[in-house]
DNA sequence: TCAGCTCACACTTTTGAATAGC
DNA sequence: AGCTATTCAAAAGTGTGAGCTG
């Protein structure tokens, strides 16, 4: 029976270690549902996850599970933000995403429990920067940090709960803080994301019966930052969101207020100092200065005052008493404020003009989406950008560059905004504003790649102008996945315990297809293939097929943690060696009944949540023991793990042909866009159990997304408001769960 | 020097308790 | 007494811009 550990202490952060356990229903006891190491993996299991029941060969086919959809009702908002570069701020102390993803399931059983996660995956291994009006890759990203899943403060409800109102995850934050205690979803700032929901069968309470469906929208994708860094965000949150109601032109906030009560404070003190310090005219004012109290009240009796344009006084600030005040500097800045404000006014006209294009030119996005078409700005990393080799681009100049954005004055070169539109508009189930995700069992198909540009009235996708190029095409045979050598399937020695997300998403005896000329490929869908927008293949070069083992493997078996920090790896590029991972010590809050566990040896390599991973330089998955274990899952399975389980070809949304899981836009340099996907996940111990027995070096496959291990941990308690009571964030005011809670994935190692 | 991050700020919406009215 | 509607204040969510940091 599997249930979702979740540890008050999501709260914990990233500390958090080794708490994936196992519990049989027979033995209460917690047993470690995979052995820290890689090479105890299988004989600490005991021997009924080893021999994992028989996997059916066709994924459990409920129909009802196969006509699982999923829809973003918001997607014309989010659309509207793709196709300037969605950003996503960032802070501290957490910051909810805007927009948020509001969905609405359908086909969910009624009476079946369903639990609900959010997770965000790094959507490439690149950083970026905001340049020249668009984002371009500049580097590798950061090391990866700890995974946390937020779980719908509604988890558990029925299928007639879900299916009867939308849902939404907007209660969810976002924090750069890798330290945080919140339980919020840690991400880097200046990286691409993807936002993806899974949908999980509780059959009961007890355990996870059924099996899972992940839904991406290739429209929510985003890139974080701590300030906006695009104007034309800027103004799109300010116009979408109602708390940055006040920052409209009509609102209290607004750029004139603020520089009107900008310009009415420095008049006050101006004022203030002025009389201060043309007191001089009065002797007596300078033996007897105010005190603070007189000051303030002069300076309240004067707010309400117009402003003295001019001292009659005479007074001059460098004849000032008080040289060191700065009288003239207040004047100067009154008198900037001014010319300030006039150019500002003039600005804000010209700002006007250009703000009505720009809402203008959302308006018509929107329109346009309502032919359901967008594109996305995201810019593909840059061949060279990333030290890792990446599948080559098929065209990346030719398929992104030349799209011609919807604003001209807004070069963005390096961020080809993406078209969707043949996706959307392909599905005749789709509206302009909800997109319907194609289920599929077992294979995925590619969407149909979007119409020539001549279709549609703002061509933004350049690759589109040349369908016999199309780019779409080209992806399967052109891109390998990026898959660092280093990130190499693990040896055989890596049997991972941890349970990747993706290996959750992943059917064991699903029959994924190889990225490559695989059946049903991208390439073998009539132009079915969708680039992902962001996803260029940095170094062609590169590129391995997906099945073609990684140069570099690395063995699961890890120099022990011990009390080092850092970690080498003989087979890992040399940048990406050396591994430092900050000393966390456990917030004491943290309950690790199986702690004991870091002692192991491959524990110890691979402090799950604890330690930042170079994922910037390094795949994520592989590099993880986890995603070691996940591989050879998936390997074990004859899946891979980009090749998450592929929907059925369902026919939930003819329009979006199945794709293949490897599809998604993560190491893959070419992955074809999806505009959703659905994976089924029939059963998902079995399949991890089929994995651990695994002794073949699995291939080096890499989910497109990273991989990391959900935190869903078998659990023999009865009663569902048990094993769940922990998956709810404490809440500060006693509220069990208002706001959802969150969910740490970071099993996954250190990497 | 500069890009990126943090923080305080003013504004807004949301939320929940208190109160009034029926 | 119980329910509903309204009011109010606190909490929380926004983007902004100055200042800080590396």
């Amino acid at each position: 029976m599997l249930s979702v550990e979740m540890f008050p202490g999501l709260a914990l952060g990233p500390q958090r270690i080794g708490d994936c356990f196992y519990r049989d229903q027979e033995a209460p006891a917690h047993l470690p549902l995979f052995p820290p190491t890689c090479d105890v993996s299988a004989a600490g299991l005991p021997p009924r996850l080893l021999a994992p029941p028989p996997v059916p060969s066709e994924p459990t086919s409920k129909a009802q599970k196969d006509e699982v959809k999923m829809e973003l009702e918001n997607s014309s908002l989010w659309k509207q933000f793709s196709s300037v570069g969605t950003e996503m701020i960032i802070t501290k102390k957490g910051r909810r995403m805007f927009p948020g993803l509001r969905l609405k399931l359908s086909g969910l059983n009624p009476s079946l429990r369903y639990i609900l996660l959010l997770d965000i995956v790094p959507l490439d291994n690149s950083r970026y920067r905001f340049q020249g009006g668009g984002w371009q890759a500049v580097g590798s990203a950061e090391a990866r940090l700890p995974d946390r899943v937020f779980i719908h403060p509604d988890s558990p409800a029925t299928g007639a709960h879900w299916q009867s109102r939308t849902i939404s995850f907007h209660y969810a934050k976002l924090t750069n803080n890798t330290l945080d205690t919140q339980g919020h979803i840690i991400l880097h700032s200046l990286h691409r994301y993807q936002p993806r929901v899974h949908v999980i069968e509780a059959r009961d309470v007890l355990r996870w019966g059924g099996g899972q469906h992940s839904f991406v929208f290739p429209e929510t994708q985003f890139i974080t930052v701590t300030a906006y860094q695009n104007n034309k965000i800027t103004e799109l949150k300010i116009n979408s969101n109602p708390f940055a109601k006040g920052f409209r032109e009509d609102g209290m906030n607004s750029k004139k207020q603020r520089d009107a009560r900008q310009k009415r404070k420095i008049a006050v003190l101006t004022e203030t100092l002025d009389i201060e310090n043309c007191d001089p005219c009065d002797s007596t004012e300078l033996l007897q200065q105010p005190s603070d109290t007189n000051t303030d009240l002069q300076a309240l009796a004067l707010a309400s005052l117009p402003p003295l344009p001019d001292p009659s006084c005479g007074f001059r600030p460098e004849e000032a008493s008080y040289p060191d005040t700065q009288p003239l500097d207040l004047g100067q800045a009154f008198m900037a404020s001014q010319m300030t404000d006039i150019s500002i006014t003039m600005a804000n006209g010209m700002q006007d003009t250009a703000g009505s294009e720009v809402a203008n030119n959302m308006i018509e996005r929107s329109d346009s989406m309502a032919e359901p078409a967008f594109t996305s700005s995201f810019p593909a990393p840059p061949p060279s950008s990333s030290s890792f080799p990446s599948a080559p681009l098929p065209q990346p100049s030719s398929s992104f560059s030349s799209l011609p954005s919807s604003d001209t004055s807004d070069p963005q070169p390096s961020i080809p905004p993406i078209d969707y539109p043949s996706l959307l508009s392909s599905s005749p189930s789709l509206s302009a504003a909800a997109t319907t995700p194609s289920l599929q069992q077992t294979s995925f198909t590619f969407p149909t790649p979007p119409p020539s540009n001549s279709s549609s009235p703002q061509p933004l996708l350049p690759s589109s102008s040349s369908p016999s190029s199309n780019p779409y095409h080209a992806i399967p045979e052109t891109i390998s996945p990026q898959t660092d050598a280093s990130f190499a399937a693990p040896s055989s020695t890596c049997h991972s315990g941890q349970m990747s997300a993706q290996s959750l998403l992943i059917q064991p005896n699903q029959t994924l297809q190889q990225e490559p000329g695989g059946n049903g490929s991208p390439s073998d869908q009539s132009s079915a293939a969708f680039i992902y927008p962001n996803v260029l293949p940095p170094n062609p070069d590169s590129a391995q097929p997906l099945n073609q083992p990684a140069a570099p493997t690395l063995p699961c078996s890890l120099p022990a943690h011990g009390a080092s920090t850092s970690f080498t790896f003989p087979s890992v590029p040399p940048h990406a060696q050396n591994l430092s991972f900050p000393n966390v010590s456990p917030s004491p809050a943290l309950h690790l009944q199986n702690l004991s566990h870091q002692a192991q040896p491959l524990t110890a390599a691979f402090p799950p949540s604890s330690f930042a991973h170079p994922s910037s330089s390094l795949p994520h998955p592989s590099f993880q023991p986890s995603a070691c274990l996940a591989s050879s899952f998936q390997q074990s399975a004859g899946t891979h793990p980009q090749n998450l389980p592929n929907p059925s070809s369902s026919s939930s949304t003819p329009s979006y042909p199945p794709v293949e899981i490897g599809a998604i836009p993560q190491f893959n340099p070419a992955p074809p866009y999806r505009p959703e996907m659905v994976l089924h996940h029939p059963s998902l111990l079995p399949q991890l159990d089929s994995s651990l027995p695994s002794s073949t070096p699995p291939p080096s496959l890499y989910p497109a997304f990273p991989s990391y291990p959900l935190r869903l941990c078998q659990d023999p308690h009865s009663s569902l408001s048990i094993p769940f009571r922990h998956l709810y964030r404490q809440h500060q005011h006693g509220h069990p769960h208002p706001q959802g809670s969150y969910l740490d994935m970071s099993t996954r190692a250190v990497f």
